[in-house]
DNA sequence: AAATCGGGGTT
DNA sequence: AACCCAGATTT
């Protein structure tokens, strides 16, 4: 069989680059199957660069499942905050709980005991049993989905079902029968050091495998792997207020059914096409029962998912009568509302789009308090 | 099968 | 401004 000595192959020539060019990351450094599940979990759709902060923060806060377990879902979410993907964070802590409860606080090693967790795929439990307690299974992120696709040189678009199970059963295929930890970490490694996505330069004259990749013998490597097309961006704009009094600023609590449900965001609106200084004032008076002019601040740009927001910052202070008139308004609200300083902020569960606005205020803070 | 969920690094 | 990242889950 050809594909079985490209297999072997393959192997050995991986390996050993992995042995000299790993990277040195801080889940590297420990055999803990919690912190590799916790590495894992963070690392979903989500760079190595963005999640080492996050990662040693998260650590050290929760050096075991059992803290973990203990903890309240809103200090997680805090120390999630502008990590993104919410929804990890909530099922980081549900599965503690499970773990503790269910499998005596052990992470699994079985793989349908894995998959039973909320947050773990197939991914995730192949890695956390390859990774942590050398078992021999299969992964297949991003990264081994652009190297396989080359190496086979797969022309089909990668989202259909069909490609899926393919891609899946080359990886099983060319796993070694040992230390499939490493061998998975150094298929990724290779997708993010070498075999880097179409856009940027493929280097492939440092590759350790090019010798076997169809892709690069047929000069096809540019071309692949062909990614499925994505969703239009949406252009969002909204207005968003800084409402200042003297023991801080409003912020108010998002509800249950939208996105970003339960974190703290600045008081704001979505707009239609009128000038943004019209809707601040206008919002302002008919939402928050504030009647004034807002200083415009600035606009900044945030995306989440499909959306691209334009958002355009108003500052206002308030006190006396117009306080008292937006205190009625939110007590007659079902949301939740706080009163605090920026240095509040960081215990609470929040977007990036508020911290972007608590750096915009910077230049100009000491006018402010 | 397609949509949704965050945010930023990189080019 | 586009692409895509150690994906999972819901529709």
């Amino acid at each position: 069989m050809k594909d079985l000595k490209k297999a072997e192959d393959l192997r050995v020539r991986l390996i050993s680059w992995y042995a000299d060019n790993a990277r040195p990351l801080p889940w590297r450094e420990t055999h803990d199957p919690y912190l590799i599940w916790i590495s894992e979990i963070m690392l979903q759709q989500t760079q190595v660069a963005t999640v080492i902060p996050y990662y040693l923060k998260f650590s050290k806060r929760f050096p075991t499942i059992k803290r973990l377990a203990e903890a309240s879902l809103e200090e997680v979410l805090a120390l999630w905050s502008g990590l993104g993907y919410y929804k990890r964070a909530r099922q980081v802590k549900q599965s503690a709980e499970q773990i503790i409860k269910g499998f005596d606080g052990l992470i699994p090693r079985v793989h349908k005991d894995l998959l039973s967790l909320p947050g773990i795929g197939k991914y995730t439990a192949g890695a956390i049993l390859s990774i942590a307690y050398d078992l021999n299974y299969p992964i297949l992120d991003g990264n081994v989905m652009r190297v396989l696709s080359r190496v086979f040189a797969m022309d089909e678009v990668l989202n259909a079902k069909g490609v899926q199970n393919k891609l899946w059963s080359l990886a099983e295929k060319i796993l070694p029968e040992k230390k499939a930890g490493m061998f998975n970490q150094a298929l990724m490694e290779l997708g993010a050091l070498i075999c880097l996505p179409s856009g940027k330069k493929s280097l492939c004259h440092d590759c350790p495998i090019s010798e076997s990749c169809e892709a690069h013998q047929k000069d096809l490597v540019s071309q692949l792997p062909k990614l499925p097309e994505k969703r239009e961006k949406v252009k969002i704009q909204q207005v968003m207020f800084l409402l200042l009094e003297k023991k801080g600023f409003l912020i108010l609590q998002r509800p249950d059914d939208v996105l970003l449900k339960g974190m703290w965001e600045l008081p704001g609106k979505e707009i239609s096409d009128q000038p943004h200084q019209e809707a601040a004032y206008q919002i302002l008076k008919e939402d928050f029962a504030v009647d004034g002019n807002p200083h415009y601040l600035s606009s900044l740009s945030h995306s989440i998912t499909y959306r691209a927001i334009t958002c355009h910052v108003y500052l206002i202070h308030v006190s006396g009568e117009v306080k008292k008139s937006l205190m009625n308004r939110l007590e007659s609200r079902t949301l939740e509302y706080r009163w605090i300083q920026r240095d509040e902020l960081q215990d609470l569960p929040h977007s990036s789009l508020i911290d972007k606005v608590m750096l915009l205020l910077d230049p100009v803070q000491k006018d402010l308090f």
